[in-house]
DNA sequence: GCTCAATCCTTATGATTGTCAACTGTCCAT
DNA sequence: ATGGACAGTTGACAATCATAAGGATTGAGC
């Protein structure tokens, strides 16, 4: 199918191309998240904690948290039971009475300031950027995302 | 302290403006760790059981294949016997005894490369890209990884 | 040659993340 | 009211991660 095989060569990145591309992006996301896991570290979380941590910003249904995390609501179960053990977080009955919110703790929130300012402050990769460079990856990045 | 303030907000990125980068960069490695994800389950594959595929180009040592991937050599350990049993590597000894090398079977030679192709096709996010934003992205990516 | 530290892999243990299926309690539309 | 849909939990299990300890092998220095 010759006429097909046109049309992806003119639309679509071709394979080595899209292969590196790819393996930009790769090891981008590798340093993002070998950062974000040494930071959370710094605050005696796991990564997935972290992000729950952050995501906390006003209370949320376990599932919504769930969803965000891309996770089953069963995994969202004994993250909130860590989280609310090492005090940061505690379950909170919502109107109805099937859910129960993910609140932050005092402490929890005392903890997402410090990780929020630590995480904004500490990306190691866009650091290297101009302010320019930055507009311009935050534009494509969103056309990547819709 | 109006002339340091300007200095940052030229040079660096103010809080709010690295979060929002950081946001999309992060929702960008989500949906591709998800596709990802999902290609390596069409060919019976955890996302780190393919990442170890594809880069098994060569035969290497599984300390180099624990340097690749981020993590513990023991975790190699059991991560290539899996692999071993699924019949797509086979451990070799190398010149230096100590060492095992970790070379695909002809059957993970033949998978690697329908991976490979399958990967590089499948980037769902890439793909909304014109060719010139993938230029510039490409750059905007090695600059961030220097 | 011998010794000894270093290196590679394995084993064992334990915490965390992840899926799935079954279960309880609650809501709501019929 | 009753039944289906939904939220969260539980239990079982696989896979991913770190750490520590141990066996085999190497290579450097004496």
């Amino acid at each position: 199918m010759p006429a097909n095989t046109m049309t992806l060569v003119t639309h679509a990145p071709s394979l080595a191309e899209a292969h590196g591309l790819s393996a930009r992006l790769f090891r981008v996301i590798d340093r993002m998240r070998s950062d974000f896991a040494e930071i959370a570290g710094e605050f005696g979380l796991t990564p997935l904690q972290a992000r729950s941590i952050l995501q906390l910003e006003e209370p949320q249904p376990m599932r919504a948290l769930a969803e965000y995390l891309s996770c089953e609501p069963s995994n969202v179960t004994g993250l909130a039971d860590r989280l609310e053990v090492s005090g940061l977080v505690e379950r909170v009955a919502g109107a109805d009475r099937r859910v129960k919110l993910l609140q932050l703790t005092a402490e929890g929130r005392r903890l997402r300031n410090q990780l929020a300012e630590r995480v904004a402050a500490g990306s190691t990769v866009t650091a290297k950027l101009s302010a320019a460079e930055r507009r311009t990856l935050s534009q494509l990045l969103d056309t990547m995302l819709d």
